[in-house]
RNA sequence: GCGCUUGUAGCUCAGCUGGAUAGAGCGUCACCCUCCUAAGGUGAAAGUCAGGCGUUCGAAUCGCCUCAAGCGCGCCA
């Protein structure tokens, strides 16, 4: 148990013995900003002022008459009620034992037991990934990483859009090139796709196949399929080294597959209606303000309608909870989604749809919009390229995932205090190049000698890291972590500054610092593996 | 027109389940290394929390209205 959940245990007693009882969720402890304030405090005395009948401060004093001090060195009511504890220095430096304790799972939330499916990225396998789906990898794959953490049981899925027009086109491009690279007469379809990675495939292609696909009447579909599979290599070896990895791909043409789109909408038959030779799905019975065209009138489906039997094919996997990370312009398909799903019987929130807004570049104090190779916009490799993974991840995990996000790549690759990821790694190489020299030390995780401002301010610090992974898994806010890494940095670098650590002449000062370097090392490295961004042990 | 989102320091953003003097980073200015990484630290200037009205002990936070910006409103995906 940590500091703060005792403190509400004590206040919530103490309520007990005034014969007043109050939910432990209700009571809110917070950190004291300033340090006159103590270093925790509630405003639990004001939120009951109505229920005592009594004025705030007045219920304070009853609320601290009953409290049990053994943890609290002495406790202050303050302002308008507010009550302020300021802690042993003992109980705050317990914390230390715990993370030596726990190690790489300090900050692991208890086993859920909830099935969380966190579904992102999901390009089509028809080029290269581009920024967007940056964004969404590095944010979707974060989500999943500070959920499992927070003990949900969670799987990374990419849904392949691989029955639609555009892999037709894809197949048509390739053959193209196919022909071109054969030396002969050729036409790119006008809808195809030009980047040099489709002449790459049609190379390979040919190399592997021959020239036999020129009298093949099934040509098109093989270089359909082969098309789209070498495609999405290529995608996943991109997010590998981005260090994103997926637990499922799912293929709309799987899905679709065994008449699955058929036994659906005779499913759904009670909801839908025909209209000018068109079938639509009664969506505004539930959320939607608009009812939506699911088989065209030329018998086709709509995309929303593979995507409905993906939905209830996920759920019906046992899944508590879809997360689905997807472009802002996804913005009018949550409510047609949420209701097809109500329609079997899910409640609205079974399904979280995180939108992704737009990324814009800057360098050098402009927009910067092409990518080296002339005339592509900019892809997941030029990013960490140029800028390398640890940067990118961090930039858009830093930042919350429905706002525009203005990425200055100056900023990015700069090596100083001014650029974040920089500043997180280099406290983490400080305090490894600290242990190191002072590993002939013993260090003493009890932290007893820890006793300045800067060392109780790091230890309140890592105290916290537990509530603040459980706060950023259900707020599906990875950008809550970066902030923590952020104050934990500067934390490390005051610490650094104002105590010097290794000192021969004050070993047991030494021995209890060295041990909270460790400590802070330790909640560093876990931090930033939460965001996908590595922790080196010197720079 | 309807719906959603957003409006906080010069710039980019936190804070929003109501709480003590509204916080960071960038940028600007002034300081700090005989000592564990100066890839660091300290300090200063900088705000009508878009505007108005309301709710209450208390509002950046909740409600209503206005203004401004973005997005959505296909038998597209």
């Amino acid at each position: 148990m940590n500091l703060i959940e005792s403190l509400k245990l004590n206040i919530q007693s103490a309520l007990a013995k005034l014969d007043k009882q109050v939910e432990l969720s209700d009571i809110i402890i917070e950190h004291s900003r300033d340090l006159a304030h103590g270093d925790y405090a509630t405003n639990a005395a004001m939120k009951l002022s109505r229920l005592f009948a009594k004025a705030p401060r007045d219920v304070a004093n009853l609320i601290v008459e009953n409290l049990d001090m053994s943890n609290i060195e002495k406790v202050e009511i303050a302002g308008p009620g507010f009550i302020n504890f300021f802690m042993k220095k003992d109980s705050l430096q317990s914390i230390i034992k715990k993370v030596h304790e726990q190690g790489d799972d300090f900050g692991r939330g208890e086993k859920k037991n909830y099935k969380v499916n966190v579904e992102f990225v999901s390009a089509n396998p028809t080029g290269d990934l581009h920024v967007g789906h940056a964004r969404g990898a590095a944010i979707g794959d974060s989500i999943a990483r500070i959920m499992e953490f927070a003990g949900y049981d969670v799987t990374r899925e990419y849904y392949i859009n691989d029955a639609g027009n555009q892999i037709r086109n894809l197949g048509l491009s390739v053959q193209a090139r196919y022909l071109e690279a054969l030396g002969l007469p050729f036409t790119l379809p006008e809808d195809g796709y030009h980047g040099e990675d489709v002449k790459i495939i049609a190379k390979q292609i040919l190399d592997e196949e021959g020239d036999r696909l020129l009298k093949d009447e099934n040509a098109l579909a093989f270089f359909m399929d082969r098309g789209s599979e070498l495609e999405l290599e290529k995608i996943k070896r991109d997010l590998a080294t981005f260090g994103v990895k997926f637990d499922v791909f799912s293929s709309e043409r799987k899905v679709r597959s065994n008449g699955a789109v058929e036994k659906e909408i005779e499913y759904l038959k009670p909801h839908t209606y025909m209209q000018d030779g068109a079938l639509l799905l009664r969506t505004t019975d539930y959320l939607d303000d608009k009812d939506r065209v699911i088989q065209k009138s030329n018998g086709d489906y709509t995309y929303f309608m593979p995507d409905i039997v993906y939905h209830v094919n996920k759920m019906s996997r046992g899944f508590d909870k879809l997360v689905d990370v997807l472009g802002a312009d996804h913005h009018g398909y949550i409510n047609r989604m949420k209701s097809a799903l109500m329609m079997h019987g899910y409640s609205s929130d079974v399904l979280d749809i995180e939108l992704i807004q737009m990324v814009r570049f800057i360098k050098d104090g402009q927009e910067y919009k092409a990518s080296k190779r002339a005339g592509d916009a900019i892809t997941l490799r030029d990013l960490y390229e140029e800028i390398g993974v640890d940067a990118t991840r961090y930039f858009f995990a830093m930042r919350a995932a429905s706002g525009h996000l203005d990425f200055d790549m100056s900023l990015a690759v700069e090596k100083s205090s001014s650029n974040p990821v920089y500043y997180a790694q280099y406290a983490h190489a400080r305090l490894c190049s600290i242990l190191e020299q002072g590993k002939d030390i013993p260090l003493d995780f009890d932290g007893k000698q820890l006793q300045t401002n800067s060392e109780s301010a790091l230890l309140k610090h890592i105290a916290l890291f537990v509530d603040v992974v459980e706060d950023a898994a259900k707020e599906r806010a990875p950008y809550k972590i970066t902030n923590y890494i952020h104050e934990l940095a500067e934390l490390v670098h005051a610490f650094y500054t104002e105590c010097r650590v290794i000192d021969k002449e004050h070993l047991d000062v030494s021995s209890s610092r060295l041990a909270l370097c460790y400590a802070s090392k330790q909640v560093m490295k876990n931090a930033l593996s939460l965001v996908g961004v590595s922790a080196p042990t010197h720079m």
